[in-house]
DNA sequence: AGGTTATCTGCAATCGTTATCAGTAACGAG
DNA sequence: CTCGTTACTGATAACGATTGCAGATAACCT
């Protein structure tokens, strides 16, 4: 009923408080074996508000992303999870993409937790130096803000990614080849629109601006940025799109307009899907290890704990690789010609 | 650099620090703006820790799922945290479906936050009364333990969805019907078998024990439990596979196979998944809101801390549907019949 | 035996906040 | 002029643990 204190449990035994206190911090005290029995007996439990109050530090790790039912950012959070280890636990906030949660669960967030893993919404924060003057051990994942060079990161090879999809669409021929992005205020969406253009510039494509179309990693705008593709004069034949949530929504765009992957249109997604080898045709996507991502976030975040925080930052790139399924063939005037050579 | 306290922002002011405390917590004081501006100065920020300490309250409520990679728990947080409200935050564990991270998890919760969402790993916990000692308010989701009915729930209902899928199976003819369910000791697992056994007594189809296989509502074991069921002698025409992660292992498997779907063998799954429409044939299932019961399960978290755990225990239960798509079809037997017919 | 460690002990201060309590000033009513 | 009411204020004691300090005990050496 009434909360049993460490007090208490010193009075049992007949020792100090100190005493109680040190045995609980490892040290080797005389009544070990009646002190034990007693905590068990009295169901003691430490309380961790006190322990926060005189150590300043609570044990407990934020890792806050944008959206938590996104596949990649639940892989992220798992494998923060994996690497947290024993003494330590993991405070989630998502900020289900809205800029006034991620600032207030910040601001909350300061004295409750030792430091914090996140995936900033956009790259260009609040102030100057919000992040700078935040107070707490950060850990960028995924995404960095303006002055992110000032902490860790955890990054993938977005623009090398970018590069290899749509390196990978134009070996095949595809001239017409049009991106989906993601917002260019976020790291990913920018390097990403980055990686795509290099490509076209190395494959010597003028590209139109027609064809790269700026959205917001969400299924809708997916759906969207596709229908508005398809109503271009002369769309595409292959496009790359830059994040899961939006595969999905082009592919139901797709499905729903009765287009044919890969005859009519070739599709290639960043970020592997569990489904990818179950849709018909299997997704060609660009993956990479979103929970590596997660538990080396989490690795750097514990590694500076236990310096006292006096690390340097560290930045760390995570690999990309393609993996090739059905959903990417020959365009649709190369499979015409060839066919016609064949009529003659 | 050194941290900055209430007392601090009294000398600045001129005021004691109770005056302080007092505009902290609403409360009309006299040097109202002389304060706001002190603490923005100041960058004064409480100390959560020894709010906690004095108060008795962390203003953390915890929600323990076993993996945070299914997307049915994703949503459950997602519920959850768009229901916790200004003043509060989420803390989040994933027992990685690990009995022993769970336990060791709900001992280090004890102090840190004021109540537990929890999906428990079984019914059976250790103790028999576990959960009735551990002094904490409870609200399950998805899932109670043996003692469950003294704590709040927000469960679905399984049986019912469990029964629905089977009938509708059976009323496409099928007799050969067999189940993928999960561990019979969890409440999901249990109450679906049970749903099932019930339909199949209903149509008057006695089932044959090689049909039902209990697996553990993993990928992996949905793909080796339906490789089992394609090897009966007779095998199954149509299969309900009680959860979506093992409704993926199992069409990973039927893919690996070349076994089509509906022609030689129908699947219906439980909960919905995002790519549902986008494989091939779109997968017939039973969904539910598992965001739903994500947000109810925190709102009789907040109503009972609110009304300082006075409350007693309330039963929610969120209801389930039958969405058709195209994964379900005539049994083969019937489909050759007919032809049959039509040949003579 | 006397001295020197080594080891353990209890006391009490401390962490930053809130709740209690007694107190003061201003004001109007009688 | 006194009294009661209103509306605030400051000093101080908690909340439950950790830790520096000084004292106590035992062990060990010469």
């Amino acid at each position: 009923m009434s909360t049993v204190t460490i007090t208490d449990v010193a009075k049992r035994v007949g020792v100090s408080v100190a005493t109680i206190s040190r045995y609980l911090s490892g040290f080797t005290v005389r009544n070990q074996e009646q002190i034990r029995e007693a905590i068990i007996e009295l169901n003691y439990r430490p309380s961790a508000a006190a322990r926060n109050l005189k150590s300043g530090r609570t044990g407990i790790i934020a890792i806050v992303v944008p959206d938590i039912t996104n596949p990649f950012f639940a892989s992220i959070v798992e494998g923060a999870e994996s690497a947290v280890g024993e003494d330590r636990m993991i405070l989630l906030v998502n900020t289900g993409d809205s800029r006034e949660r991620e600032e207030k669960a910040l601001s909350q967030l300061f004295g409750r937790v030792d430091g914090v893993i996140m995936a900033p919404l956009t790259e260009d924060e609040q102030g100057p130096s919000f992040f700078s003057q935040f107070g707490l051990p950060i850990v960028f994942v995924d995404r960095v803000t303006k002055d992110g060079e000032k902490f860790s990161s955890v990054l993938t090879d977005n623009a090398k990614g970018a590069q290899i999809a749509t390196d990978y669409l134009i070996s095949q021929g595809h001239r017409k080849v049009a991106m989906i992005g993601g917002p260019c205020s976020t790291t990913p969406g920018k390097k990403r629109a980055d990686g795509y253009r290099a490509a076209l510039t190395k494959g010597e494509i003028t590209s139109s601006d027609e064809y790269f179309i700026e959205s917001d990693f969400s299924e809708a705008g997916g759906y969207a940025a596709m229908c508005q593709l398809l109503e271009i004069d002369a769309p595409p034949t292959a496009v790359f799109v830059a994040n899961n949530l939006m595969t999905m929504g082009a592919l139901h765009a797709l499905r729903d307009r009765g287009v044919s992957i890969p005859r009519e249109i070739s599709i290639i997604g960043f970020d592997d899907l569990e489904f990818a080898e179950l849709i018909n045709p299997p997704l060609t996507v660009i993956a990479r290890d979103a929970r590596l991502q997660g538990s080396q976030a989490m690795d750097l975040m514990i590694k500076h704990l236990n310096n006292g925080g006096a690390t340097p930052p560290e930045h760390s790139m995570v690999d990309v690789q393609l993996v090739e399924r059905g959903s990417c063939a020959l365009p649709r005037e190369s499979q015409k010609i060839r066919s016609n050579k064949i009529d003659h």
